[in-house]
DNA sequence: AGCGGTCAAGTTGAT
DNA sequence: ATCAACTTGACCGCT
C-alpha cells in the first residue's frame, strides 16, 4: 500500500470534503420512514442499489482529485446510508447486490492507491465515545465498527471523531473518553483520530490523551482560533505533528462573516488564503478544507498558495 | 414536474 | 424553550 507519507515530505496535500459544488457527482440517501413502508427483501434491494451508486459515486470522486490534484478526499460517513440504524439498519453481506457492492468499494481503494489520494472518513456528531449513557457509547462504538468496514476496503487511514461531550466537568469527561477508546477493536483504534471542537475540548485538553492512548490530534486551527487555549498555531501545530506516526492531517477553514464577526466558527464558502497557517507551509501534511464551495474552494485555495507552499 | 416539509442519532450555547 | 451549528442538501409525499 502506497503511503500517504510517501509523497515529498515538505508538499502540502490539499483535502475535499465529502462532496461537489458544481461537479455533478452527487451521494444519494434514504430515510428510514419510506423504507420502513417496504418489506425486508424490498428495504435491501433499494439500499443496495443506493449503495452501488454511492460507490460510483466515490470512484468518480477520486478521478476528480486525480485529475485536478487534489491529493485526498473525505468520504461521506453516510456512504452505506443508515448502515447501523436500529429497524432498517443492515450488514453489506444482507445486500443482494453486495458482492458487486463490496467489489466496488475495493476498486476505489485501488484508484486511490494508485494515484496516491488520501481517503478518510469523518463519523458524524452522534458519534460519542464519552458520553454518560452507555448506550450512547454503544451505538457509537458500532458505527465507528461499520466505519471502519468501509475504510478497510477504501484504504482510508483515518476515522475522526470529537472528544464528545464536557458534561460540566472536562478532566472527568477526558477519562471517560479514554475508557470510550478502550472499547474499540484493533481496526476501529488503528485509525482513530481526535480532533479538537469549538465548543469543549481544545489541542490542549486532547493532546494529553492522545499521548496517553497513542492516537493522532486532528488540529483544526479554525477550532482553535475560535476556542483558544493559550497555545499558539504554532505551537499546537508543532505538538499535534509530534502525535502522527504518518503524514499529519489538519483541518482549514475561514469565518463566514469574518473572525469579528458574531459568530465566527461558522464556515465560509471560500478559504482566504490569509487564514492559512504560516506554520504549515513547511508540509509534510494533507490540509482538509472545510467550506461549502467544496472543490471550487479547494481549486481557488490551491491557486492563492501557489509559489508560497508546495503543493502535491 | 415542481414544491416544501422532513430527515436516526448528541451536545452545546445563542436567541 | 427552541433551535442552529456541526463535514452537507437530498429525499419523498403531495399537488
Amino acid at each position: 500500500m502506497k503511503k500517504p507519507s510517501s509523497i515529498p515530505s515538505n508538499r502540502v496535500r490539499l483535502g475535499l470534503c465529502c462532496q461537489f459544488a458544481e461537479e455533478p457527482i452527487r451521494f444519494r440517501h434514504a430515510t428510514a420512514a419510506s423504507l420502513e413502508r417496504l418489506d425486508r427483501t424490498s428495504q435491501l434491494a433499494r439500499l443496495g442499489e443506493i449503495c452501488a451508486d454511492n460507490a460510483a459515486a466515490l470512484h468518480a470522486s477520486l478521478e476528480y482529485c486525480a485529475s485536478h490534484g487534489i491529493g485526498s478526499f473525505r468520504i461521506l460517513s453516510q456512504v452505506l446510508p443508515l448502515r447501523t440504524h436500529p429497524t432498517v439498519g443492515y450488514l453489506p453481506d444482507e445486500l443482494p447486490n453486495a458482492a458487486a457492492v463490496v467489489r466496488a468499494f475495493k476498486a476505489c481503494g485501488a484508484f486511490a492507491r494508485k494515484h496516491g489520494i488520501r481517503t478518510g472518513l469523518h463519523p458524524d456528531q452522534f458519534v460519542v465515545l464519552n458520553s454518560p449513557d452507555p448506550l450512547v457509547v454503544r451505538r457509537s462504538v458500532a458505527d465507528l465498527e461499520a466505519q471502519a468496514e468501509i475504510a478497510a476496503w477504501t484504504g482510508a487511514d483515518t476515522l475522526n471523531v470529537h472528544g464528545g461531550g464536557g458534561y460540566g466537568d472536562k478532566p472527568k469527561a477526558l477519562d471517560a473518553l479514554r475508557r470510550g477508546l478502550d472499547l474499540l477493536s484493533p481496526a476501529v483504534r488503528t485509525r482513530l483520530t481526535l480532533e479538537n471542537d469549538d465548543r469543549t475540548f481544545t489541542p490542549r485538553d486532547l493532546l494529553p490523551v492522545c499521548k496517553a492512548c497513542a492516537t493522532p490530534l486532528v488540529y483544526d486551527v479554525h477550532h482553535h482560533r475560535v476556542l483558544a487555549d493559550g497555545l499558539g498555531v504554532a505551537e499546537a501545530t508543532q505538538l499535534a505533528r509530534s502525535t502522527w506516526d504518518r503524514e499529519p492531517l489538519f483541518h482549514l477553514s475561514s469565518p463566514l462573516e469574518g473572525w469579528k464577526g458574531p459568530r465566527p466558527e461558522r464556515h465560509h464558502d471560500y478559504v482566504d488564503p490569509d487564514d492559512f497557517p504560516s506554520e504549515w507551509a513547511s508540509g509534510g501534511l494533507t490540509v482538509e478544507v472545510e467550506a461549502k464551495a467544496k472543490e471550487l474552494a479547494v481549486l481557488r485555495l490551491a491557486k492563492a498558495l501557489r509559489g508560497r507552499v508546495t503543493l502535491s
